[in-house]
DNA sequence: AGGCTTGTTGAACGAGCGTACAACAGTGCA
DNA sequence: TGCACTGTTGTACGCTCGTTCAACAAGCCT
């Protein structure tokens, strides 16, 4: 942190263009534009900060220099800097979520298509990627002290949780009422497990496996459970 | 942050007792230690205020305060702060590798009796604890651009892992040349990413389920893979 | 062309940070 | 009892932090 983050690190000072209105070019000293687009660009300066300087990254001066922009702006945009965080945390989460979705949709065949899809996204770029855990890292580190943090992660894990559960619902297809409810809950804790696990594991160590394995022992993983489901009773 | 920490934390000031040496019975203002006893009593108080404070409880101030020390005396005992949470780290890195070896020595049975003492001490305290979770979190966060933190995870990290390595080879005892070598190592990897996965989830959120049962997930994992080594083969 | 709205700037402030260091004071030994 | 050693104290320094706010200026409307 001592040597200077530099600044000037998006384009924003615009070359002299020839502009009808004046006769000497002049060069804006900036660009207003639309607060949505503003809190979005900091926004993704915050987890641009994040991915290249861990938690000293979330530094008002050091966000504000990535995103080409004076230290006061963050404050006209956001009320205060855990505000900034919690909006970054909210949209990296919902970014994660929505890329499944959209993963899911894409293969729309059977369920264990649909299963297929949303595996090979957990363990496919961009979420398999050591600079992606480390933010997570940081914004887990912040989770217990902060409510703010707390709150968004309550309100966007439910998007994720509810996604898992709908496509073993597919899977299982109203069989659930048949087998040991209490097997069945918890097969479903063990397959979040199983990729949670992997995918922290895949990210510290790249080297140990390769992504494919990992799509195929949580497919394992399932098929188990489909089994367990249906194999008594068929 | 802002209340203040509120200094004497621990009861370093001594009740004034009779001594023979001084007739006015005087208090002293501190007590001198053993270099090596010092520094454990400021690792101690670091990991406290990671468990109190999260990030922001590393910082000289906090720890100083909760050790009930001055200033200045970390710098004396060590060369700055990032050596004091590098210590700090592999103080409970090994808390953790050592808990685990006794309670395996301690099980001295079948190669699958250790195996069960291994997993029912990963679900158990002190391991199994929200506050434990915090903790690792913030190192993981120092982890990428602390070399020094690098250092002590790698040595440290070697000997849980080959705990592990060494429970599974006597599982399967000699019988690992036999099944596809690829498979084996996959589903060693599985049972770390499900172990890992699940003490996550668990500290996460601790009422979806109870210990025993992640330990009973990790048990039918570890028993597939006996049988896939075993059974094809007998 | 002039005025208004408001996005944007950058200096300033008080607080907390890690570290350095001179002074102090326990403790064992002669 | 006095001395030397060294663990310990607490102030001070230079720096960065988050936040504030008066001044500025871009862009639109009339």
């Amino acid at each position: 942190m001592k040597g200077g983050r530099g600044a000037g690190e998006s384009a924003t000072r615009r070359a002299p263009a020839a502009s009808a209105r004046s006769r000497a070019t002049r060069t804006p000293r900036f660009e207003r534009q639309l607060p949505e687009q503003r809190r979005r660009a900091l926004i993704d300066a915050t987890i641009v900060c994040l991915k290249r300087y861990g938690h000293d990254g979330l530094s008002i001066r050091t966000i504000s220099a990535a995103a080409g922009v004076s230290v006061g702006l963050i404050n006209h945009h956001f009320p205060n800097k855990d505000e900034l965080v919690a909006a970054a945390y909210r949209h990296f989460n919902s970014e994660l979520v929505e890329g499944m979705q959209a993963a899911v949709a894409r293969a729309e065949g059977s369920p264990r298509a649909r299963m297929r899809a949303f595996l090979e996204s957990s363990f496919a770029p961009p979420n398999l990627d050591a600079d992606v855990l480390a933010v997570w890292v940081v914004f887990w580190g912040l989770y217990r002290h902060s409510p703010l943090i707390q709150r968004v992660h309550h309100e966007t894990y439910q998007g994720y949780v509810r996604l898992l559960r709908a496509m073993l619902a597919d899977l299982l297809s109203g069989r659930r009422a048949r087998a040991g409810g209490i097997d069945l809950k918890l097969a479903a804790i063990g397959l979040t497990a199983l990729l949670d696990g992997l995918w922290l594991e895949w990210c510290l160590e790249p080297g140990t496996f390769r992504p494919a394995e990992a799509v195929a022992l949580c497919e394992a993983w399932v098929e188990s459970l489909v089994s367990r489901v249906a194999g008594p009773a068929d």
